[in-house]
DNA sequence: CAGACTAGTTTGCTTTACAAGTTAGCTGAG
DNA sequence: CTCAGCTAACTTGTAAAGCAAACTAGTCTG
């Protein structure tokens, strides 16, 4: 329980996370789920990341390309596209940003203990 | 330009800020905003920032007080609740997961030169 | 009085996460 | 052969949150 990651702090990360994944492989949706809870975010669900990764490609974010699988149905792997590059680092910059802001806000305010 | 903060990234970070910002003393909206901006979030807008506001009492973990101001219509100082400071420790515990997970992330993923 | 500043509210739009359900291929147990 | 269970992807509909824009109102200065 505790630290159950609220869906909304999400928000706009994922896209950020998925194109910093991709930029050194090419991943299928269903490795990409597992991938990203051997980083912490568990168990995203399917309906979150399969949606996600169309209206990237829409955008042009990433390409696809659909390989056969020896496992079961055929793959569909996704690609950085140069744009996708250019997104990943407009959002490192911009969380690098919040990131800083949220911490000084932190250290500046004194929380009341209870 | 550069790093205007994305809409998306802030979603869920908003009320956790607001709810570190009211801990220490009690401020009403407008004064809110101006502050914001002292800790790097510029211009956060009244139609963001009051509606929430307004949910945030609704959901008590603010409540409010009129007082009348020097230089202008009368103010609405809310001020944090137990509840509040429950969620406000909550978000902290979540946001550092975030944080984490995502600096992980980063380093783990050596980043393609362009 | 007019304009600028302070202060708060409301309406409607957009994006995004997600639950839930659907389709479909493969493998191994019985 | 059949069925369960895993792999793999897509679709539909809902809710939350940020925000633009418009509106109401009080105060202060020129």
């Amino acid at each position: 329980m505790a630290n159950d990651l609220n869906t909304q702090l999400l928000k706009g990360t994922l896209q950020g996370c998925l194109l910093i994944l991709l930029s050194r492989q090419k991943l299928y949706g269903y490795a990409i789920s597992e991938a990203l809870s051997t980083f912490g975010f568990a168990d995203i669900p399917k309906g979150t990341i399969y949606p996600l990764l169309l209206t990237m490609e829409k955008k042009q974010l990433l390409k696809s390309e659909r390989q056969p699988s020896p496992d079961g149905p055929t793959r569909k792997y996704y690609v950085i596209t140069a744009a996708g590059k250019q997104a990943r680092d407009e959002f490192i910059a911009q969380w690098s940003t919040l990131t800083n802001n949220v911490a000084t806000l932190m250290q500046k305010e004194a929380l009341d203990e209870n």
